[in-house]
DNA sequence: AACTCATGGATAGCGACACTATCTACTTTG
DNA sequence: CAAAGTAGATAGTGTCGCTATCCATGAGTT
């Protein structure tokens, strides 16, 4: 499969491909010649891996290829691939001591997942982000703690088994780890939108109920 | 309150409180003299959804725009308001009526609305979006259909009813709409922060399963 | 009255990002 | 042998959310 080949199966346009390839994101082709190469069917895969986790994950590209890299990285366990995925989807904090203003919630979040047994890593972004989305709450004058989200964290653990089970049954590495991936970006997704069109929905209800009572 | 006081409030520079003015976003302040303005405290709630709006919920200033022109108007009701936000959060598809790719799941997820009994506007781009997802999913050969999600929609669904009703029982408008729209932006990247230290922590126990069983 | 300084308003520029276009040298294919 | 495709390199593009600079004006200070 040449370059052309591959960008009509994949959707990718060739300067795309060329750019991924340029940007360490997808490997080389086999070369045959000074200027030919051919692609085979795990360059479609890792190109749907790319455009999954840009398009859906919205990961900037250094992210793309820092997750790539553990996945490609044979000694990287399941665990550790997956971990560079959490903390490339929560964007950086910018490394600012100065700001205290989320330490209290920080504490109150890390307590919860004491609480949960939730082993997580100590610095995981996602909790310094769900600490910073708590005290956003807190501005707009919400009664809501985290203790509040605990329901929704039951259902998030008890799916989560069967998502994470699923991915460690596969043969192989590659496969469990681009699974793992796709679960935590595109699944959550989809979870978003369920909330969203059951706010519009329970919105309209409402809605009505104060208009033919 | 002149606007260098503002911005100290509200942390937002005075350089970008102008381009927001500029840009539609922020009513300008009561003139005092050509040069001179004075700014209420609803500009500072005004600056904090704002912020809201572009830092958690992602929105481009376009859609930030169309958001807060339908908070503004008042003939609007509260749950068209809130379908103003919906609209905005998922991305406009850029309308190319040739890309049928996702139409069998566009009807699959309607029946699935159909059967739950949630009216939502027939063209609400989160249905298409949805769609799209799950034939995302679909490529990555995972065996799920819509109708996996029900337990997550259950739970959505509940959980909507008291955040709309709280919204509801707000006394004035503006607070009502700007709790919907916080509550819908704000509290799904809560749920989602949940769901990935979840996916985090089970991914952790299953792996310490397989190195000391 | 002189001076400093904040403000409104306008315009231009910036930095990040994800491509996209163009060019050259070469090779394959018809 | 010519047309078309490819690798590799470099430069350019368009969008986005600000940010910086400038100017004229007028408010507060001395």
């Amino acid at each position: 499969m040449q370059i052309s080949e591959l960008s009509a199966v994949s959707g990718v346009s060739v300067a795309s491909i060329k750019f991924y390839r340029r940007e360490g994101l997808l490997p080389p082709g086999i070369a045959t010649a000074t200027n030919r190469a051919t692609y085979a069917d795990h360059h479609v895969r890792r190109l749907r891996l790319i455009r999954a986790l840009i398009e859906v994950g919205e990961l900037p590209i250094a992210n793309v290829r820092a997750v790539l890299a553990a996945v490609d990285n044979e000694s990287t366990t399941l665990h550790d691939a997956f971990g560079a995925v959490m903390h490339s989807l929560d964007p950086a904090p910018p490394a600012d001591p100065s700001d205290s203003t989320a330490d209290a919630e920080i504490i109150a979040v890390n307590e919860w997942l004491a609480r949960r047994a939730w082993q997580v890593e100590p610095h995981a972004p996602a909790i310094r982000t769900l600490a910073q989305l708590l005290v956003a709450i807190r501005q707009f004058d919400f009664a809501m703690s985290i203790t509040d989200f605990d329901e929704a964290a039951d259902l998030a653990e008890q799916t989560a088994y069967g998502e994470v089970a699923y991915a460690r049954a596969m043969t192989d590495r590659a496969s469990a780890v681009a699974t793992m991936l796709i679960g935590t970006v595109v699944i959550e997704r989809v979870l978003v939108e369920i909330r969203r069109l059951a706010l519009e929905a329970v919105s309209a209800r409402l809605e009505a109920e104060v208009r033919e009572p």
